[in-house]
DNA sequence: TCTATGATTCGTTATGTGGCGAAATATGAG
DNA sequence: CTCATATTTCGCCACATAACGAATCATAGA
């Protein structure tokens, strides 16, 4: 139960379910996810970190610049079936195509030049 | 999205998911249910309004007594996945096991006598 | 080492939410 | 109608949480 509420609090958030869908396909660095919600860095780090702890996501460290992406599936059953629902009932949602489409503008600008505006 | 958020944040709460996993086998009167997690009555029917509110529980009247259930399928694809989400994930949880338990009890005392004590 | 920079942590503030009791509503019984 | 009772609504309080900016930490490069 303290799992599965964990997981279910962390996706109460919309733009913590925004973060999952825009890394559904890749993964992305703190300052890209920042650009997409137009949140302020700490605020983007914090929501992260809520959905790590939910193991939802992992990440992996290079250089200066920390990625994020999906869970590695089989490492928690309750987060890969949480995952694959929220995918599955947002697969069609209008807002979210429209971050996807903003996404690919976002990485078609080098992540260095993005970054060094915050 | 607005729809799947609604009905998110209708499971963040523990309260909430123990009322529709308490639902799964029968539909109860706010009176039980209130019985079920040990709070004032106010706050129980303001979780159920939540519940219904996201399409996850439907009632009728009888009489002085409102029966609750988990919603018929066939009405909201999102609901009824959510629902089976839930159930699925929440199916060997220890708590909830008690929930089950102490609900039999509950179910033996008659209704009327049950709820006078409010 | 010193500086620049990506990310996180901390402190604060505003808003949201769960809880209760009192009052209101609705329905059945007498 | 009047009273009892099952439920909901309302007003309030305590606590949780999302947001920001400032400060801190970590790492790469000069």
């Amino acid at each position: 139960m303290f799992d599965f509420m964990t997981i279910i609090k962390a996706l109460a958030d919309e733009n913590r379910v925004r973060i999952l869908m825009s890394l559904k396909e890749r993964e992305l660095c703190v300052c890209q996810v920042t650009e997409l919600l137009g949140l302020a860095p700490s605020t983007v780090s914090k929501h992260l970190a809520i959905l790590k702890q939910a193991r939802l996501l992992e990440y992996r460290k290079n250089g200066r610049w920390i990625y994020y992406r999906l869970a590695d599936k089989g490492k928690s059953e309750m987060a890969d079936e949480a995952l694959a629902w929220v995918q599955k009932a947002l697969a069609n949602d209008k807002q979210l195509k429209d971050d996807e489409d903003r996404l690919e503008a976002i990485l078609k600008v080098d992540a260095e030049q993005l970054c060094r505006k915050y």
